[in-house]
DNA sequence: TGAATCCGCACCGCGTAGGTGCTATTATGG
DNA sequence: CCATAATAGCACCTACGCGGTGCGGATTCA
């Protein structure tokens, strides 16, 4: 539990390499190959993330994939929405159609009502969940360059001079 | 996906519950009765707290659970773990098993091998995500005063001004 | 025309989360 | 010593979603 499906794997492997390779409209099946994964299942998933808008896509011979966003504006949260089946939720009652209920007043899913004690800080803690993946931004997970800033039991000394381009929770 | 278990929900109910009472040993079916849950369910919860060591059981008549960590000291982790089945990962590659492999050379499950580009990456994203939840300790996350500082939309600035009793991603 | 490629959908199998039930064990209270 | 109240420890069941497959059709290029 608390993990990324596979698709989301895939898709991330699928937009390196298309990050990598700007110029040329990369077909599933080449991607698929060269990483060794299932390529109908690859295939599922570029279509999920063209949906999203995050690829174009070519069809007929030569046809292919390509990037259609600046990875530095699109988020590894965007990719988790389209891979993920929606927006994620860390429990029930966080689900984007209990926060934004139309009627205003917040419908109550769960069996613990309206006094379930730990509804408030779960909350947060979703909030910020959601804040982090909306801080990764696809260039900086995908560039090559990425590293591991992770002082190791650094805790507890606040972590603001972490570099430009290193992931902040 | 990327969500808790419910179990994990249960869990923080009930601890919540032996927080504010610390000097009753509440049985489950207190618990239960009270939040609406179902009981079999939370005594399996229960025991597995116990089992690690967060919770300590009076069985027989009178019998019931009490706290047995110092909730400054517990974390969102412990829970987790105990919760979740097992260390959480965010990919198959960031599983403990593989990460401290016996042979000290990584185990590569996954059928993309070691020529994966996004394995590192990931892996530096579960890391900021289990030392996240190992900082929520669960007096701040049960505590009534608990409160969401997220300023909405202050993204891009560092988040270094938050309090001390606030979480920390 | 034919090959390559994406598109859309339907389908399947299996693992696991969520939940139930039963029996054994332990302690209290009379 | 016995009845009762409570947890412990199983085994089990069910439903659903993830991971994966297959097929017919549409689209483009050679």
């Amino acid at each position: 539990m608390l993990a990324l499906p596979k698709k989301t794997d895939y898709a991330l492997i699928a937009l390196h390499y298309l990050l990598e390779h700007p110029d040329r409209i990369a077909p599933a099946r080449e991607i698929a190959e060269i990483y060794h994964l299932p390529c109908a299942l690859l295939m599922n998933v570029m279509k999920e993330l063209q949906q999203g808008g995050l690829v174009r896509s070519v069809r007929g011979a030569k046809g292919g994939y390509q990037l259609s966003v600046d990875p530095r504006q699109a988020t590894l949260y965007d990719v988790v929405v389209l891979t993920g089946g929606g927006e994620p939720a860390l429990t029930e009652c966080c689900q984007d159609a209990v926060l934004h209920a139309p009627s205003g007043a917040e419908e109550i899913r769960c069996q613990v009502g309206s006094g379930c004690p730990v509804r408030q800080p779960l909350r947060a803690l979703h909030h910020r969940l959601v804040r982090f993946l909306k801080d990764v931004k696809l260039a900086d997970l995908l560039q090559p360059g990425y590293r591991i800033d992770v002082p190791l039991e650094s805790v507890g000394v606040t972590s603001s001079s972490v570099t430009a381009s290193s992931i902040r929770f």
